[in-house]
DNA sequence: ACCGTAGTACGGCAGCTGTCAAACTACGAG
DNA sequence: CTCGTAGTTTGACAGCTGCCGTACTACGGT
């Protein structure tokens, strides 16, 4: 029941993550994404990285403060609610927030909580 | 150990709950509160009743569809995370959203989720 | 074909979450 | 004062969360 890793998936060079569509992304999945400090970083730094108008994904490279499955896990969060998008190149992964697919469902909403991020920092950095 | 809840607190008709201030309501705080379905709606139907400029504390009544002990529980949460604020009037109690200083941390937050789950309440209805 | 590196899967563990039922406290009305 | 109603507290319980370590898979280079 578990023998079916090397079964498909080798579309040259890109295995495929589950995503979901669009239109089955849930407001309070993403929130809860968003609700824990290091997936947040990570969603700022993508932002960041990649600038206000996304080209899709950019290939930054994270440096979290704990063991890979645990990145693996957040990652996975951060993908199954519908906040990132994950490609494979390689043997390092293509990360891009999901920008057209969060402004066109929630307007405004992940600048909201960027900018809000963006100023809580401030806020407790000048403390 | 837990025999102190007679000893103080009877100012008069109102006993007083904790809120944290505002500068100590955290965005993850606020954002895990309102992850939670239950809570989302709660906040939803506080924001419908008390209009878009808030005079402070509106008495709606919430039935939701858990015990008595489970609404504690998740009234608590959002008190506690800073997202509303409750007094009590007499037997009744007060429950107010905290624009103020929702709005004043966090600008355009607390309006783009309340959008959001407009949003997704409308595009989940006409299915 | 063989390594090394990058990521995933699995199992475990402490701690938190959402839920309930039952016992308790607080206030208002009679 | 006594009762009923509104809300809190406590304890319990299943399920999820964040974290780790180990074992595994996949790709690229040599």
């Amino acid at each position: 029941m578990s023998r079916m890793t090397t079964v498909a998936a080798h579309t040259t060079g890109s295995r495929a993550l589950a995503h979901p569509e669009r239109a089955e992304i849930r407001l309070e999945a993403v929130l809860h994404a968003l609700s824990d400090p290091m997936r947040l970083a990570v969603v700022r730094e993508m932002a960041a990285s990649q600038g206000p108008d996304s080209p899709g994904l950019s290939c930054s490279h994270f440096d979290l403060p704990v063991t890979k499955s645990t990145s693996t896990h957040h990652f996975r969060v951060l993908r199954e609610s519908g906040v990132i998008e994950q490609v494979y190149r390689g043997t390092a992964k293509l990360n891009g927030l999901r920008r057209g697919d969060l402004d066109a469902l929630f307007p405004g909403l992940l600048d909201s909580v960027l900018d809000a991020a963006t100023r809580q920092a401030d806020r407790l950095s000048e403390h």
